[in-house]
DNA sequence: CCGGTTCCATGGGGATCGAG
DNA sequence: CTCGATCCCCATGGAACCGG
């Protein structure tokens, strides 16, 4: 197998793709955030999130509403959900969908539409697909996901998602500018995700002169808990007790090193602003994305070939649509990125490093996910 | 000049709306 | 319903700027 670093991926991409754009390798650099962010989103769903995630979900600041953010994935508690099997034409539209469910299981009478497509007719599925949201702060939305596709038959799960999610992922990538060991650029882009990671959750950071981080939180009736902040988020994590998650949303940044950020001991400035904002950082590999990229765009003998067809199609200055983004995506190279992703779990999985926090592993990363979704949230939220 | 911060051009995505 | 326009948001990376 060809292996390349993420410099001279960039590079190649630069050269053979984004040779239309104005400046090549800054589009390059920003397709490879794409991958970052398709990689995410497929680990998210080959450990069976799909049902709970939205996309790009405009997300308010903890106690703050008036500023909000939008979060690129979070995993929403849901409320209820129901299938549909459904064989009409294409495309499979927001109206379409809503008319097919069974008005007795599922109210829908306080959703409003939304002008989505689950699935257009040149076959462009949309992941995560938001077929309706409540127009009250704080409620709920409707998320269709495409289970399968049998003989122009389509077998559809829609997800009652509560607004108010319980863990959120956000990607991000910092290109080195040629010939420079340290760029300017990746402090400001740190310091966003930073902001962002530290405003949305009711667990707040709180740093004492010892050096020691401690988290604090407050619970009903104006009481302030504030402890050692590992010891607070194991209190959490067992914890079944309203005050303490219902505001409460673990945050997991996912970073990817290009040539200035480093996986050893030698984090820089940018690598440690972010690890001590998020409650989990994880870190996309080299070996990881670069294997990501040679599998599906550069091996000329795969069975990828939809997935490059699909990428080219969407790169290229006379593109009709994109088909290539977290969102929107070529309903075959979906199917095999699916398959890709969960045949090939474990090796995923190892495509990533924990920095913080300091010697957990994914797995651990992945059973306070599930020990969150599995929480009663109607209860906590008395819903 | 050095090592940083701030500014900004460019690419891109999503939601919404209105014309056809 | 579809498509394009528009608005808003975010990411990337290079240039300008600044204090010592």
């Amino acid at each position: 197998m060809t292996y390349h670093s993420v410099d001279q991926l960039q590079n190649i991409l630069a050269n053979n793709v984004f040779n239309y754009t104005r400046d090549p390798k800054k589009a390059a650099g920003r397709s490879l955030g794409t991958m970052v962010e398709i990689i995410t989103f497929y680990l998210l769903k080959s450990w069976g999130l799909e049902q709970s995630l939205s996309i790009e979900r405009s997300l308010a600041e903890y106690g703050n509403p008036d500023i909000t953010h939008n979060v690129e994935y979070s995993l929403h508690p849901i409320l209820q959900q129901c299938e549909v099997f459904f064989s009409e034409k294409l495309p499979i539209t927001s109206t379409k969908i809503l008319s097919s469910i069974d008005k007795n299981v599922f109210s829908i009478t306080r959703f409003e539409k939304s002008n989505n497509s689950l699935l257009t007719s040149d076959l462009i599925l949309r992941n995560s697909c938001l077929i309706a949201s409540s127009k009250e702060l704080y409620s709920s939305h409707l998320v269709a996901n495409l289970a399968f596709i049998s003989n122009d038959d389509y077998k559809i799960i829609i997800s009652q998602q509560y607004e108010k999610p319980y863990a959120i992922f956000e990607c991000k990538r910092v290109g080195i500018e040629e010939g420079i060991k340290k760029g300017p650029q990746s402090i400001e882009k740190a310091k966003q995700g930073a902001y962002v990671a530290r405003m949305l959750s009711s667990l707040q950071k709180v740093r004492m002169p010892s050096g020691e981080l401690y988290g604090l939180i407050y619970k009903f009736n104006n009481e302030i808990c504030i402890k050692p902040y590992a010891e607070l988020m194991a209190e959490i994590m067992e914890s079944e007790n309203p005050s303490l998650l219902c505001d409460f949303i673990l945050t997991v940044g996912v970073v990817s090193n290009h040539g200035n950020w480093f996986t050893s001991d030698n984090h820089n400035k940018e690598l440690k602003v972010l690890a001590q904002s998020y409650d989990w950082l994880i870190f996309l590999t080299d070996k990881g994305l670069s294997e990501f990229i040679n599998h599906i765009l550069l091996d000329s003998e795969s069975n990828f070939e939809p997935v490059k067809k699909a990428f080219l199609e969407s790169y290229n200055i006379k593109r009709k649509r994109t088909r290539f983004t977290k969102v929107q995506i070529d309903y075959k190279a979906d199917q095999i990125l699916q398959l890709y992703f969960s045949d090939n779990l474990i090796g995923v999985e190892n495509w990533f490093n924990v920095i913080s926090p300091k010697d957990k592993s994914m797995q651990e990363l992945k059973s306070q996910i599930f020990r969150l979704k599995n929480k009663n949230w109607r209860e906590i939220h008395s819903l």
